[in-house]
DNA sequence: TCAATAGTTCCATAATATCGAACAATTGAA
DNA sequence: TTCAATTGTTCGATATTATGGAACTATTGA
């Protein structure tokens, strides 16, 4: 599943917070990722449909396509992006059991 | 993360709907998994501190550990256990763009 | 005591994420 | 126009992880 990756679901929090368009740069998760992972995980986005790319002169735009996800995945987009982002590894260590 | 797994997903899954305590082969995603692929699964499962198990007798009863996933992940499972398990690969195939 | 059952552990294999290097396309400046 | 800079893509190699099979342990019941 393409939401499955903690990178793409980072990426995918990145815009939908910026609430608009994005290159690939600007949604990268983090700033020394590798261009070539970065563009892998992109096309896994828009080949699962959860992403539009636009070629706009020499960088990609790209937007969450959020009406088509809300209609397969009804609230899990909103109830993943509660969870800050910079919290989650805390938030995924096991609590004593 | 151990929820990123979709056979863990369908395991947790089992388990909510089941409302109670399951053993690892009751829970099984699919009647040919191999025990070892089985035992790993509830591994991570278990060190994410999303279930709880215990030994009884010959086998062990695994039960999902509802208030600590839901204190950590607010609304999650609820989201997550909508979509029903069947129809999952229809729904993780892209539309048209 | 011993066979059957339920999991675990260990090793090998397949799938996937990651990175670096080379490449292609586009823009803007010399 | 020509060329360097920018932005992604593609390709090959490596690391991580899921999977399965075989051998093992623990427990139950005949």
């Amino acid at each position: 599943m393409a939401l499955s990756d903690p990178m793409r679901l980072r990426i995918i929090r990145s815009m939908v917070n910026q609430q608009g368009c994005m290159s690939c740069t600007e949604a990268a998760p983090c700033p020394n990722m590798a261009k070539s992972t970065l563009s892998n995980h992109f096309r896994v986005l828009r080949e699962a449909g959860l992403i539009h790319t636009e070629k706009r002169g020499v960088e990609h735009r790209n937007i969450v396509r959020l009406d088509d996800v809300e209609a397969r995945f009804p609230g899990l987009l909103k109830t993943i992006l509660a969870f800050s982002d910079t919290e989650d590894k805390e938030r995924w260590r096991a609590p004593p059991p």
